[in-house]
DNA sequence: ATAAATCCTACTAACTTGATAGAATTTATG
DNA sequence: CATAAATTCTATCAAGTTAGTAGGATTTAT
């Protein structure tokens, strides 16, 4: 499951995508169309923004836009940003690994063998599917 | 991630599987050898037998054994038993589907599209590791 | 100067997770 | 038949996470 962070940052980075480039949308239109509690939706955005996903401009009539091409923002990036592994558990994972505790011998575990390749299938999934895509369904 | 408990229940599983069938095996030496907290695997041990995926004998002597052919027992089933949905939102899921309220037409809805495609490739991924894989890995 | 916007930090209620505890029940065995 | 060994069942609890709220500081167009 996603977060509701991860599923609101999406949304949003849908609405941003579905218009024109160097159009700026206040955190409050977006909140109004993506239905995202605002405050909410402020700190999410911010996030983005520090994962150079948005850029923002401050002050009266600033406002966010798309800083990268959404072709290149993918579900994976997304899900990762928010709530972290792809992989069922840390050893198994590429940028959140940690070790097992309780696993004498990681080499032959065959539990993290199996989610490893878990965690490819699912990633490549993720991986796959774009903002554009989804900005531009149907 | 996969709860504990999912990755409890695995690793018993997984041991289960390693021994020839029929031998019986109680709540304390599948605890010793897989190192899992003795009351909480009796927990996850009563949940994998009320769904079918393994029998008990009670009593003194008694003890648990699988009662499915591992190679019939796979990690979706493992994972929606203690998880849940594998799909990465409730729209998206085949066993656990839930309305999304805050969606207003949930037929044109990309990000549903998109999660079910995620959602197809995860569960086969899931779905192609048996315990029997595990137990027999290497 | 003012209003409109982003930016930043702290807080909190509700829920979930990972256990632990204790007792009831069942059954093999001396 | 008494006992010990095992499953079965229910309740409880501490710690962590999530989803959001609150309030203000800062920036900038007009």
């Amino acid at each position: 499951m996603i977060s509701q962070r991860t599923k609101y940052a999406i949304k949003a980075l849908i609405h941003l995508a579905k218009q024109e480039k160097g159009v700026l949308f206040t955190t409050s239109s977006i909140s109004g169309n993506a239905n995202i509690p605002k405050k909410f939706l402020e700190q999410i955005l911010l996030d983005l923004k520090r994962a150079s996903m948005v850029s923002s401009v401050q002050g009266a009539k600033g406002g966010y836009y798309l800083s990268k091409d959404p072709r290149k923002i993918n579900l994976a990036d997304i899900y990762r940003l928010f709530d972290g592994a792809v992989a069922l558990l840390p050893c198994a994972s590429e940028k959140f690994y940690e070790h097992c505790k309780d696993c004498p011998d990681e080499e032959s575990c065959s539990l993290k063998w199996g989610l490893m390749k878990v965690r490819e299938k699912t990633f490549n999934a993720l991986k796959d599917i774009s903002i554009y895509k989804l900005a531009n369904h149907k």
